[in-house]
DNA sequence: ATAATATATGAATATTCTTTCATATAATAA
DNA sequence: TTATTATATGAAAGAATATTCATATATTAT
């Protein structure tokens, strides 16, 4: 119970809620989530660390920049409970529609000048 | 998103998610609660107040009773959310099984001196 | 090396939640 | 009516969380 708990913790915030709305659908790396988001480095940085504590999220490091993403295991599950038990889909919540546009413009304009390494993104040309 | 928030925080406090863990299992009083969860009386009422604010419980009077219950269309969904997402089945947490045990306790011996008037339990016999 | 970039972290502050306390209300009993 | 029981509620106190600020670290570029 104490795990469940830690997990409702962790998703009973509103940027971190949109966080794994996002991490759900593909990774992502701080930079394109204070993007989409438009919040603080230092902030985003805080709560990823708790979403991570509670095994919501897992990172990697890929250069300079670090990656976060839904573990495999839990990625059904989680999405589950966002679309099912939560009626977070695009289509219903007009939040959640308009942080997947910034994340579609974020990631055809290449908004981090063309640094950030996520597969399917162009690369730094150096 | 909004509501799912709502949802989420109400369900991210110890004593609020065992209360609906009992509750989905079947209505209750407030005072079934407190011998349950050992709580005191107004602390339970406030935490019931924020599960009903957030549309997870619902309450009925029944003479001077109160009861508290899961509603009908949100009972599968919440179900679900508990054990299938949360692991929280009696099997595998020994706190809830706990609380199901002196729920047993509770309705079998009729600990609040026959008073409790919820159906399927001895009522007074006045 | 030095500088720049992407991110993390500890401490301080600000905000929000929970718990308790005192008291109110609604129903029933005497 | 007065007392008792079951529960609710507002306000105060206490605890936990979120946010910001300053600074650290790791990687890459120059």
């Amino acid at each position: 119970m104490d795990h469940a708990l830690k997990t409702l913790k962790a998703l009973a915030d509103p940027t971190r809620l949109r966080v794994v709305a996002l991490l759900v659908r593909r990774p992502l790396c701080v930079c394109e989530l204070m993007f989409v988001l438009g919040k603080e480095q230092t902030l985003l940085s805080h709560q990823l660390g708790v979403l991570r504590k509670a095994g919501l999220v897992e990172d990697s490091r890929e250069g300079r920049f670090i990656n976060y993403r839904v573990p495999d295991a839990s990625r059904r599950g989680l999405e589950r409970l966002l679309s099912e038990f939560l009626g977070l889909r695009p289509k219903s919540s007009k939040e959640m529609a308009d942080d997947l546009a910034r994340l579609k413009l974020c990631l055809e304009r290449d908004v981090r000048g063309g640094k950030c390494p996520l597969p399917g993104r162009p690369r730094r040309k150096t």
